[in-house]
DNA sequence: TTGTATGCGTTATCAG
DNA sequence: CTGATAACGCATACAA
């Protein structure tokens, strides 16, 4: 094979240095035997010449490379932002860095995790993406990295999970609506797809249905808040003055925020005086004056931290449902 | 070296399909000459052991990883996210991937460029981070992967940067302001450490200081709602219903929103009719009838399939400074 | 069309 | 403590 590249190598140094390649290494690995003035000479010659080593060529011999694929599909909810901030700045602390994976139409979780099995990558997390457990199990199958899901139930078999209980959210929303005297309420979910779409809203009509109260079901289809506003004036625009709902529950911030935007915009309605509004995820921009978006903070800190625990290898990893947090603004 | 590994190789599928481990290669390989009949039977055999290309001993061959480096500080700003998606998803397009770099305190630009190299990244890509040209400069000599700047203006040496030009912008802000009859203009920015916050805000000044009006300056430090809050309730606390700002031009749509909030939240301005208020941006947020923001619209896919086509080596990488467009709503 | 030798830059292991 | 050899899994050039 012809040489066509300029990259500096541990060969290179070593001639500089005038030893050879393998004490060059040496001086780079922490705990190598290496004398203190050989270690000392090798790091000037490096410094000198530019040299670093090459990670690629280290990964493939010892079939580690430190990287984690992230598969993100729904770029459209702004929490994903502080999540990955803070997932990325933990792994970097712990020496590994993350291959962002965006999933869509021409680039499924197949394609993905195939790419993610090519690079060797260490871990694949799944974050919050809508996928069948039925077909991930079987991509799964065989060897490949140890899969996480994030932000999403998941019992497929040696998978772990990291997700928010719905139970505890619904149990309190459930309460504190009919403690504020509520009686009409909707729940208003996503794309069907998404699992937490049918935990959150049969957790709540659950809690709803042991205090004799029926639960009314609007569907955005999507998580967009264009979509939210489309359902909730449709079917807001159906309803009799005494059939319409009393307070409205959204399976996320986004769509609590779209529908907002119509309930009071269009509607003329007052929140909370004539409907309440309460979300799920606890986004910035729900803390707004202007919305004062009453909702349930996923612990996003805690299950990030968690994950971080897991991917270091310092905790074996387990599926957890972690509860958070009831946030009581104006809005409910 | 010990083999202490279940990893299915070339060699693997080559004795299943009683060819060499070269044969099996060829098979993978679109261009390669290879039989039909031979190729359909290693790949047979592959799809049984499950066996796919070890991608990071083709970059180790090849010298080509392709990956990108995604450098990215400001987590805080939502437009982050769409951007993202629309990167990701069109270098996928090409078989590129990105690995994401956090920059903050513990992890500076040096550190993630060190990190990309030794992980032998084909490019790198800052976006919109705060660097210093200069020792951007001297970090990147020698060889190392071409560097590209997304969402900010460098001329650092060798360095190609795709940005939108403030100029223009602030051309048609400026006229606009002046033509809706404002004459006590303000300008929020962020952190000083921003080469935007500077360029926008001496655009802004130059064009209406033609026009014999001055320009206020306010200080938010950070990219923050809750700092573009705390400097505007200063600010204002302070002034006297004489010298009070007329119109608020904000280096971007986050500190808009910030501003607006306390403008109309805490002082009872009227928006726009007691002051205008101006974004840069174009935030999904921005959009909603509650803020209606005026704006300037970033040309963010412009931008991004620009990029794209020079990471693919479609076209000549060359510096850019992009127009933008005027979104005009009710804030202004 | 297929097989062979050699190189990519590192790590693991062993000899001195 | 240092040097040497074999591996990691694939690509390239060349020979058959």
């Amino acid at each position: 094979m012809a040489r066509r590249s300029s990259t500096i190598t541990s060969a290179d140094v070593a001639r500089v240095a005038g030893v050879s390649k393998w004490t060059v290494i040496r001086a780079f690995d922490p705990g190598g035997s290496i004398a203190e003035e050989t270690r000392a000479n090798v790091l000037k010659a490096a410094l000198e010449l530019g040299y670093t080593p090459n990670l690629l060529a280290r990964s493939l011999a010892t079939r580690r490379t430190c990287q984690v694929a992230l598969l993100v599909d729904d770029f459209g909810n702004p929490y994903k932002l502080p999540t990955l901030e803070r997932l990325t700045a933990a792994l970097q602390r712990e020496g590994m860095t993350v291959t962002l994976l965006n999933i869509n139409e021409s680039f499924d979780h197949l394609t993905a995790l195939t790419d993610a099995r090519r690079r060797q990558a260490d871990a694949v997390v799944l974050f919050g993406t809508a996928f069948n457990p039925g077909s991930l199990e079987t991509m799964l199958k065989g060897d490949g990295p140890p899969c996480y899901v994030l932000a999403r139930d998941c019992d497929a078999e040696g998978i772990v999970a990291l997700d928010t209980d719905p139970a505890p959210a619904m149990a309190t929303i459930s309460a504190h609506l009919l403690a504020t005297g509520r009686r009409l309420p909707a729940f208003l979910c996503g794309p069907r797809t998404y699992s937490t779409a049918l935990g959150r809203r049969r957790a709540l009509r659950d809690c709803l249905a042991q205090q004799g109260v029926a639960l009314a079901e609007i569907d955005a289809g999507s998580y967009e808040m264009s979509s939210a506003a489309r359902a909730v004036r449709a079917f807001f625009s159906q309803s009799s003055s005494s059939t319409r709902p009393d307070a409205l529950v959204c399976e996320n911030d986004i769509l609590a925020i779209g529908a907002m935007e119509v309930l009071r915009g269009e509607l003329g309605l007052k929140v909370p005086q004539d409907i309440a509004v309460i979300g799920f995820d606890d986004i910035e921009m729900g803390a707004l004056p202007s919305f004062g978006l009453t909702t349930w903070q996923q612990p996003w800190a805690e299950m990030v931290d968690l994950l971080v625990e897991y991917l270091a290898g310092r905790q074996p990893p387990v599926s957890v449902r972690l509860a958070g947090q009831f946030i009581r603004r104006t809005s409910a």
